[in-house]
DNA sequence: ATCATCCTATGATCTAGATCAATTCCAATT
DNA sequence: AATTGGAATTGATCTAGATCATAGGATGAT
C-alpha cells in the first residue's frame, strides 16, 4: 500500500534536484513543481513496478534505495542498475507506456510523482530539460557499457570491488553520508544478481576483501578502509 | 585514408532513413539534408574512432557493418554493440565531445557525416528529431539491458543463439537480404568478444549449432535452418 | 522465552568455459 | 604454383565459479 500526502519541500529548494538529473534554472524548477502530482511512500523490499505493467506516473526517488531488474525462467534474476535518491525511476516511459523491467525497493522509499503525458509535453517544450534527458540517457548508456565490460571481461573480485566503489562514489556525489560505517542496503544476493554471480561466491569475494583489510560489508553496514585498492581494479 | 565525394542520394529518398532512427516527415528530412556535410568511405577492419579521441563529426552508417568496443589492460576486448546500415554511430556526441568507446568497421563502410554542433542545434530545434533521439536512446538502453542479462545469467549456447537471432532480425527490419546463405561478417572472435567468451569456445558452440542443424556460420556466410529453435532460447 | 525466517558462513564437490598446443584451411599475395 | 598469414578446428588439460549440503547468527512475530 502506498501513502499520499502533501510534500513539505518545494522543487526549487529540493536537495535532490540540485545534484541530479534535472539540474537547471530556477524557473524550470518552478515549472517542474507545477507538474509534480504529489508523492508516494513505499515500504522496503516491495515491488514498485512489475515488468510489462502499464504505468501512468513517472517516479523520481526522493529518499531511499531501489533497483531495476528482470526475472528469467528458472528463478534467475538479473539486476540492471541500482537507483539512489535523485534518480528518475522510469525515463523509458517518455516513449513507451509499459516498462521493460521491474523495480523493487531496497529500503523504504519516498518518491515524487509526475503525470506521464504532462511530463512528456514538458520535456518537449523545455529545451533545458530535453537536453538533460539526453545527458541522462547518454550517461546511463555509458554506465551500462561499463557494467557489460564487468560481466564480459572481468573477474568476480574486480566486479564486486568496482560495483561497491561505483555506488559509494554516487552516494558522495549526491551528498549522502559515506563515513565509516556507512548505510549500504545491498545484501549478498543483490550484489550477486547484479554481477552475474552466485550469492555464495559473492560472499566469498566479500570475505576476501575483509581479510585483505580493503572493506567490510555486513548486514547493511559498509566500512571502506582502502579505497585506493578498489580504484586500482 | 578516407574518401570524400558527392553523395548521389538525397536524404528525402534515403532507404536507410526510412527504416531507422530519424524516420520522420518530409520537411524534416529536407532540413536534415542541409545539415549533412558529406559522406565518407572507410575500408574494412579499420578503426574509425579511438576511445577518448575528439570527434567533430557525427556519422551515420549508410552502408556496411561496424561495432563499438572498448579495450582493457591485458589485451582484453569487449564489444558493446554492432552497428548496421541506418544506425547512428555516435549519439553520445550530442552531449560529450569525446567518445567513451572505440569504433571499428567490419566491412567497408559508407557513412554520412554531420557537423556535431549543427546537429545538436538541429535536434534542439526540431521536436520530432529530439523525440526520435529519445526513442533511440531508450531502445539502446533496452537492448543494452538485454545483453547484460545474456552475460549475467545465460549460457554460452543461449548467448550465441540470441545474438545471431537479434542481428538477423535487425537485418530484416532494415531490408537487408536474409535468404540462405546470407552475408554475415562476424568472425568467431567478434562473437566471443561481444558475449564474454573465448573465440575457441564460441567456435565450439557454433559447431554444436551446425551439428544440430540449427544454423551454420562460416567465413562470413550464415545459413539459418531452424529459426524457431533460436527463438526458443 | 520460543519459534520461524532470512541472511550469512563454510566445506566438499562438480562443471562450463578458459587456457595451452598443434593442425588444417583458406584467401590473398608473389 | 608456391608462400604467407589470418581464421577455424580439434584435443588435452586446468580453473573460476557453480552447485549441493549444512549450520550459525540476527531479527521479528507469537
Amino acid at each position: 500500500m502506498t501513502v499520499m500526502s502533501a510534500l513539505p519541500i518545494s522543487c526549487a529548494q529540493c536537495p535532490r534536484l540540485k545534484t541530479a538529473f534535472y539540474r537547471s534554472e530556477h524557473e524550470t524548477l518552478v515549472a517542474m513543481e507545477q507538474l509534480r502530482s504529489g508523492h508516494r511512500h513505499f515500504p522496503a523490499k516491495r515491488t514498485i513496478y512489475r515488468e510489462g505493467e502499464i504505468a501512468s506516473e513517472m517516479l523520481m526517488i526522493f529518499d531511499g534505495w531501489a533497483f531495476r531488474y528482470k526475472l528469467l525462467p528458472g528463478g534467475r534474476r538479473q539486476i540492471l542498475s541500482f537507483l539512489l535518491p535523485g534518480d528518475p525511476i522510469c525515463l523509458p516511459l517518455l516513449t513507451v507506456d509499459r516498462l521493460p523491467f521491474s523495480v523493487q525497493s531496497l529500503t523504504s522509499i519516498t518518491a515524487c510523482t509526475f503525470d506521464r503525458s504532462c511530463f512528456a509535453n514538458f520535456v518537449a517544450e523545455h529545451r533545458q530539460i530535453a537536453f538533460q534527458a539526453d545527458v541522462s540517457c547518454v550517461s546511463a548508456q555509458t554506465s551500462a557499457d561499463e557494467r557489460l565490460i564487468d560481466l564480459g571481461r572481468r573477474s568476480a573480485y574486480e566486479r564486486v570491488g568496482r560495483l561497491i566503489l561505483e555506488l559509494v562514489t554516487r552516494m558522495e556525489a549526491k551528498g549522502l553520508p559515506t563515513s565509516n560505517p556507512m548505510f549500504f542496503p545491498l545484501g549478498q544476493t543483490h550484489i550477486a544478481d547484479a554481477l552475474g554471480l552466485t550469492s555464495i561466491h559473492a560472499g566469498r569475494v566479500l570475505r576476501r576483501f575483509r581479510r585483505e583489510g580493503v572493506l567490510s560489508l555486513h548486514r547493511g553496514r559498509l566500512e571502506l578502509f582502502d579505497r585506493a585498492a578498489l580504484r586500482r581494479l
